[in-house]
DNA sequence: TACTAACCTGTACG
DNA sequence: ACGTACAGGTTAG
């Protein structure tokens, strides 16, 4: 029974929660801020830049309780039966800030193009297993980055979110190893004054690299999921989402889910957007 | 407090 | 082909 907690490489990255990846026959290629990554299964077999192990693939994490803390209901069980091995994933918290201000509003194809573009032009150029590859930028490059080459990139009406935001790091203002020792609620708050961040990026920072795994971020796929199964256990009242049943929404799914709520998330991601037959990377 | 339109831009439909 | 809607949301009013 052991099976099941392996990990699985092509669900974990075509699972919306990183955009820089490219397969090139059975090994996955990405960048994570200044490093890059190169992955492959059978066996599970990492390999850096930058040689530090910083467990990407959260390879630590009691999948076992894990699953079984999050396995609330038949859907989810269903979500974790199709999907064995999908796991959450440690990034660069820099890199996952600015990855999903620029997701708003918009798809993964494109959100992938921007970012792509952004390293190239602001990223710093690196050989790894014979392979060029421009890693992600740094706060500083982006804070000071022109207007126009911030256009150029693609990112339109993003441009000022992305800049801001970039500022508000390079400042100390958004410190990310203090965000990840204070609490989810905290952070979250301090995370929500940046320009461009709202509720939903807000929780996939804290998921996707600020080891918040409570945070449950809720997006119109997930919405969709909710509505779908949960229609008499959350309240869903109303057509948007304002900040404040969003707040609420999330309390009850704690409730329901508890402390491992992202895990869940994740899948109930993952199988609804496949169910619709979207593309991923 | 609750709700809506507007927002850059590429791409998928009709 | 060519216009229009839509995309993993946020902000301003």
């Amino acid at each position: 029974m052991q099976q099941q907690y392996l990990i699985n490489i092509d669900y974990s990255i075509n699972s919306g929660q990183v955009f820089l990846w490219e397969k090139n026959g059975d090994i996955w290629y990405g960048i994570n801020g200044a490093d890059v990554l190169a992955v492959k299964e059978n066996p599970f077999q990492i390999n850096s830049f930058s040689q530090n192990s910083i467990d990407f693939f959260r390879e630590k994490d009691e999948l076992r309780e894990i699953i079984q803390s999050i396995t609330k209901d038949k859907v989810v069980r269903n979500a974790v039966k199709q999907f064995p091995g999908l796991r959450l994933l440690r990034q660069d918290p820099f890199q996952c800030y600015i990855s999903f201000i620029v997701s708003s509003n918009s798809n993964i194809q494109r959100i992938k193009q921007i970012l792509q573009r952004l390293c190239k032009k602001f990223g710093k150029k690196i050989i790894f297993e014979k392979k060029e590859f421009f890693v992600f930028p740094e706060p500083k490059k982006l804070a000071n980055a022109s207007k126009n080459d911030l256009l150029n990139c693609g990112l339109g009406y993003r441009t000022k979110s992305v800049k801001k935001a970039s500022l508000a790091v390079s400042s100390g203002q958004i410190d990310f190893d203090l965000l990840k020792k204070i609490s989810y609620q905290n952070a979250k708050k301090i995370l929500l004054d940046v320009y461009g961040i709202g509720n939903k990026v807000a929780d996939c920072i804290l998921l996707f690299s600020l080891e918040k795994l409570e945070s449950f971020p809720i997006d119109r796929w997930i919405l969709r999921v909710l509505e779908k199964n949960y229609a008499d256990k959350f309240r869903l009242t109303g057509k948007s989402l304002t900040e404040k049943k969003y707040d609420e929404m999330h309390e009850q799914i704690i409730d329901h889910f508890g402390p491992y709520a992202g895990y869940s998330q994740q899948f109930l991601f993952k199988m609804e957007r496949d169910l619709n037959q979207k593309s991923w990377l």
